[in-house]
Formats: C-alpha cells, structure tokens, sequence
DNA sequence: CTGTTGTTTCAGAAAATACTGAAACACGCT
DNA sequence: AGCGTGTTTCAGTATTTTCTGAAACAACAG
C-alpha cells in the first residue's frame, strides 16, 4: 500500500462512522476504490489488518449497498472484488439505497398512519405529518425521475445549478410568481408560549 | 402522548439510528416536531421517561444540527422548545448538516491530497481521488445554489422533475447532445484480471 | 450572601456494535 | 466417497456508544 492509500483508506474509515456503515467497511471499500485490479478477501485482510472473517463480513454489506463487483479468474476458486463505477455511479448508488433505507420507511408509516381515522387530539400533529408524507414523496419522486438521465444532461443541468430557473422564464411556461401557500403554517413560538398555564 | 404520538415518536427513535444520531435524540425530536407549543426540559424527560441529563445531552445535539428554537417565557426561568420550521425547512438544514459533516472533510482532504506532487505508483488512485473530488465540489456547489431558491420556486422544480429538461431544450441554450466524456473510463474487470500474476 | 430553581458536566454503569477464531459449509477434483 | 481450497456463520470477547445519578455551575430573589 502505497502512503497516498494508506491515507485514503483511513480517511474513509473515519468518515465510515459518520455515514452508516463501520469503520473497517469504510476502509475495505476505500481500499478497493483506490484498486486498480479486483482483489480477493485474503488479500483485502492482509491490507487492512484484520481478520478474514470481519472481510467476510464487509463484503456481505458492501453487496447489500450494490457498491461490489465480484469478478471471476478461471481457474481459480477465489473471488475478487471491485468497486465499480465511476464516483457518479457510486453517488447514485449510495443516494438510492440512503433513500430506501432512511425515507422510505418513514413513508410508509406516514402513509398507514394518515390512513386511519384522525382522533380529535391529533389535529396539530396529522397536519405536519401530511406535510412531511407530501415533501418526502415529492422528493423521492423527483429523484426517480432524474436519476434516469443521461449522465451527460445531469452535467449540464449541475452545472447550471440554479441558473436553471433563469432559463426556464424564457419558456414562459414557468412562472415565478408565487401561488399556493405552504400548507403549514410557522405558527409555533411567539404569543402561543404565553397559552401555556400548566407551567409544571 | 397521544397513541399517535407514541407511535410517531417510537418510528422517529428507530430511525435515529439509522440516522447518524441516536435513538433518544430521534425520540425528542419527533416528540418537539409533534408538539403544538414549546415543552421544557423536564417534560421532554418525563414524557421520554429519559433522564434529565440524557435530554440536557440530546437538545444539545439537536442544538448542534440547528434543528431547534429555544423560547423564554417571560417570569419563568425555564426554557422552553420548539422544533422550528416546516418540512421543507427541515429537510434544508438536515441536507446542509449532511454535507458539512459527512462530505466536506472528505472534501477537504482530497484537496490536500492533490494539491501534493504526485508519486509514480499513485496515478490511477490519483484519477479516482481528482474525480471525486470534481464530483463532490459540484455537487455541494449545485446544492449551495439551489438552496437560495424561493420555497414556491423549488416547489414548482420538483414537481417538474426530469421534465425540467424538456422545457430546457426549448430554450436552444441547452444543448443535450453528449461532449465531454467521463473523466474516469470504467477501466476494471473483464481483461484486467489476467494481468493479475502474483496469484495471492 | 444565602437559598431556590433550573441547566450542564462528567465518571462510571449499561447497552449496543464490531471483531475474532473456530467450526461448519460449499464446491470442485480425483 | 474423501480431500483441498476457499467462504460463511456463529458464539464469545472486546470496543464503542449511550445513559444515568451525582456534583458542579448559573442565574436570580430576598
């Protein structure tokens, strides 16, 4: 490993922790990122210091993630391994399975939950919970939508960021001016604090 | 607690930890979101049935994501919160919290790491390394953009979706005829793998 | 200054996660 | 079937994270 891996790998064991994933899948995968050839379990434990098992391990979650490429030598038994794609595809990637690990569970309940018939005391809390069940499928939509673009155009439009808006007024088709209301309201803070008598 | 918000608070709590926060502070933030008017401390302890100390930690760490407002009602010591803002609100300061903890160091380090003269062994993790680098610096650029848009206007963006592309190229300014091919060729698998010699 | 009420810090306990070695398993070859 | 080679599972251990109660701290009233 040369010293530039060396520090590449750790840097993604560190930031492992703050994503989902542990520390030693951070650095496994960092590992075979900065691979240029496949490499096989043992030889990601020889690297990395740690035991064949715990590679065995990673790897089931690394192909959980979709983020593996298992490739085959003939005549030989082992595995290998790659990260595939470019870093666009692994964005891609991890963005899908963020969405269907942390969102879309919390659509769901949102959804069954919106379902059954509304108590009296649950006014104020179904409304925010239609507002967040509204932005989530939205998003969730929207992100369906463009992640089937062209790699090419989704350049583009980054590229544009929110000069996007500028050009879409030449359209006509896109006004600027605003229409419905945000269906919550700020109302929380303010004269409510002075609603409170219970004061414990 | 309503059983809707028990059940509101629970789901928030479990998510916590696929979160990068825990399952507590997922509780007490589910529990503020649900609340019509600001709750205290001691409440959030009680209805939690959490220690004290444990809130104390937790509104200090929801402090640290922005997600919070602290409101003082006028001849009481207390503080009383409330967790500000609508879906959408939430949804920004969660992504920008996202980035500045999760992407931007990476960021950081891949800069310096360029930024040194490069070693003979390193070219291919070099290429990957500037790629993210390129890929992780639009994106947060898009972002950052994008973000300083009017609420009405990212409204009407979203439900527009991909279809955004199809007012674009009306404009003539946006051309969708593929130019610069990805940085990065896929490159791996396939033949690659018989250069391999040092079998293990 | 002293007492009261509310908040924060912190060291250790409790709980959850990650890691290991050993054993079980799988697959092909003879 | 029996053997060789590679992979996975799993029970126990080690490490990390979370949570608690007690003590320190802060702000104010009398």
């Amino acid at each position: 490993m040369t010293e530039l891996t060396q520090r590449f790998v750790l840097h993604f064991g560190e930031m492992g922790s703050r994503w989902g994933i542990n520390r030693t899948v951070g650095q496994m995968y960092a590992y075979l990122v900065a691979s240029p050839s496949p490499r096989c379990a043992e030889e990601i434990a020889a690297a990395l210091q740690v035991s064949r098992s715990n590679v065995s391990m990673g790897l089931k979650e690394l192909d959980s993630w979709q983020l593996l490429k298992r490739n085959h030598v003939p005549g030989d038994r082992r595995e290998f391994f790659t990260a595939h794609g470019d870093a666009w595809d692994i964005f891609k990637r991890l963005a899908e399975q963020r969405l269907a690990r942390e969102i879309a569970p919390t659509l769901s309940m949102l959804r069954e939950a919106l379902m059954e018939p509304a108590a009296e005391d649950d006014v104020y809390l179904r409304r925010r919970m239609r507002d967040m069940h509204d932005l989530i499928e939205r998003l969730t939509g929207w992100f369906a939508d463009v992640q089937r673009l062209e790699r090419s155009t989704l350049d583009r439009l980054l590229t544009l960021g929110s000069g996007v808006v500028k050009l879409l007024e030449h359209t006509g088709r896109f006004s600027t001016t605003p229409t419905a209301k945000p269906r919550l309201e700020p109302a929380l803070g303010g004269t409510q604090i002075l609603e409170r008598h219970d004061g414990h």
